[in-house]
DNA sequence: TATGAATGAGGATTCATTCAT
DNA sequence: GATGAATGAATCCTCATTCAT
């Protein structure tokens, strides 16, 4: 429940002049994430974000050149962030499913931490026409890589042979192969946590690993094990997602 | 007496003067659909929209009365739209796999068959605040309700005993008790498909058929399954959903 | 001293509303000039031009697009307007030199009675790069060519082959041969012209055919006549260049 | 300790701290001549001066105070140079016509030699408002008051007789006689010069001498002479005007 | 001497919206 | 029913200029 620093610092900000160029820049970029998050990147006008900033309007474009910049700046900083976030909270040595539920763990609890952040990255920045929508595109593909590698990680785990008889013929070691298949699968994965990701911010008492939870035994188990009374669960004794 | 091509609506329809109002209100909604799905809310202008439409703005604002309203009626008349595809593309009395599937299909058909109208619902109307989010909220519900159900009934379908086991104690036939898990699966499931319906539209190649079956794969069979040689299938020869 | 129609309406134009395009245009383009010629082109505001013109700056913007189209609008009016007094004032079937004089009187008679006219095409439109430059330079070179071809003709009308010995074994009628030359003395000519305009309206007293005379004497006989006693003079007695 | 490559002043000049404060501002004004002669008054901005002079805005502003008074300081500088150079070029012993030639060629080839310069005293000036256009007012002034001089000089070198019949019954060596004319071509030699000098620098293979050769021609034999074959020539074998 | 940090003021441009016919 | 004419209110952006060090 504890605010980054950042958040705080956009808004309490006292109006202390003359800070260095960088500091100033970080706060610029926080007020950014918070107006263009809650209004849109059309309807966010630099005068408010300059005001909340608590900095005069030349300045934001000084540092930052322009709307458009300062957009594409608030989503490099802020798909860097919850990449980073996804990434710590995933410890590689353990089995692919549970790699992709703490994956799933820390995407929820990012998201719901900085749900401004998460507008600009999936609203925002793909509403409003290439130059943004390629910045996230750019991340969503690094995850969806990541995704696809657990993935075949997983697959190489389960029986290879069984894998094998489903697409008889091929070499489940060979990544390749199944390629466009296992792009959609992790395209799906990827839309469906982040279509939860505002349900479990919404609905209240949703936890991030509830939802991640959920998530894993839609992917992993599937609708059709999960009725049969075969759901997912963490092999051993979970200690959760190492994340706050 | 021809009127020169310019003001020919660019809809397609000639610009007969004195049009009944319903037909002069569905060309408007026509070009604003086109114009807000393609330059995004804020930025169409109602300029363009008239221009389109092939009437002057006056008359754009006698009808809808302001650029909110006509937002407004855009995405009501296509989520109307929307969900009246999927309902007609599923036939009631097969298993509740196949609806799903079938209903799948129906969706990536239609929205691959009016993309505008897509992003006109899955992104503008998520992109501008609470009035329009609102509005497409409301027919998600009634998706990720019609989901839900499908769900409930595959389970009733598969051995009571065996959901029951999963969570013991339980009657698996009382359809409230998993209730927030089942709505979290089927909001996972429809965020999946709406995911994909972006992935499939700017993949080439991929038909709604084929993004249905990498869906039910996904969701039905689950990762798990997937990965051990036993992939979703129709259960007997698939006719496919009968939608265009 | 009457000031012509247009110069007017830009000034006491009662506000009147809804008039016809055309209208309205040449009200803006009145005002522009005014504007323009007096501030300059980058110091002169939209604002400022608008309110001259009694009209909203979003007007202006509908009807003439952007601040460049506006003054390229004005240059052209005040180039085609220019060119037609000079060419008006001259009657065809005299001498050349007589032709000259009466295109000079006309020159400084209409510079003189659109001082922010001919600061707008002389000054502001040079000074502010090729798209504008552009425009006035081909008002200058049309001009140019009319007194290169008044010069040749005067060439001709003396005795060619007094011509001839000074650039001996050259046909004095090939027009293109002293090309260069003739460019450099035209060019000269407009330039003295161009001059002597912002003098004569300047020197109190100084009427357009007395700058006219002036300029004769000073280009058609030269100094060396002059001092010597042979100043240059109509032909007969002088009715003078038939302009106000 | 080198400095970064982008901390070297444009001009050439290294960006040793601390120099006498008479060097820096020659380099301010250096830079200021050529991003005024190059963009135009309005459009330079303090901020392009500055990191063109090597130096810091506040800088600038300290040791000139304004952007008018930086611009005042560089009509002052720009036209003192150019007085300075005409005078040079012209040894004071000759007939007033050889003094006009040497003139003229040194002013082409000082205009020719710094563009900028002239950019700013013949556009900039005249463009941006009476204080600038007065300064340039004021050395146009000496000039022609030079150029009167040598044309009453050329005039007394004549014969008296011969000019005094023209103006009959006054005496031709009163310099104040015919004033208002011998003006007015003083003006019109002048403007022609400073036309030509665009024209010069802007046709390739033109020389300053040949620039002069052309207005001497123009002005001192006349059009009238030119056609009937008796162009101007310096009187003897000419060593030109001993400009660089 | 020299500068990084900061801003008040203003300019071009666009847009949703409304009269008057 | 339909439109040409018109505008109030913003919005992005830039610039000359000044502190505080």
């Amino acid at each position: 429940m504890v605010r980054p620093a950042r958040t705080l610092s956009a808004m309490g900000a006292v109006k202390t002049k003359r800070m260095p160029r960088a500091v100033r820049e970080q706060q610029m970029l926080d007020a950014a994430v918070r107006i263009f998050g809650q209004r849109g990147y059309m309807a966010a006008s630099m005068d408010e974000i300059a005001e909340l900033a608590g900095v005069s309007k030349p300045l934001v474009y000084l540092y930052l050149n322009s709307k458009e910049d300062l957009f594409t700046a608030c989503i490099r900083r802020e798909a860097k962030a919850l990449v980073e976030a996804v990434r710590a909270g995933v410890r590689r040595d353990l089995p692919a499913d549970r790699q992709l539920w703490e994956g799933l763990g820390a995407f929820f609890a990012h998201t719901g931490e900085n749900p401004d952040a998460w507008s600009v990255l999936h609203l925002q920045a793909r509403t409003h026409g290439e130059p943004f929508a390629a910045e996230v595109t750019a991340m969503r593909e690094e995850i969806v890589a990541f995704v696809t590698q657990l993935i075949l990680a997983g697959a190489r785990e389960a029986l290879p042979q069984a894998f094998g008889c489903a697409r008889a013929g091929r070499d489940p070691h060979d990544p390749d192969l199944p390629e466009r298949e296992v792009a959609g699968l992790a395209e799906a994965l990827v839309g469906a946590a982040e279509s939860l990701a505002a349900w479990a911010n919404a609905t209240p008492g949703v936890t991030p690993r509830q939802a991640a939870g959920t998530l894993m035994n839609f992917a992993w188990a599937g609708l059709g094990d999960l009725m049969e009374g075969r759901p997912w669960a963490p092999e051993e004794e979970p200690p959760g997602p190492h994340v706050a």
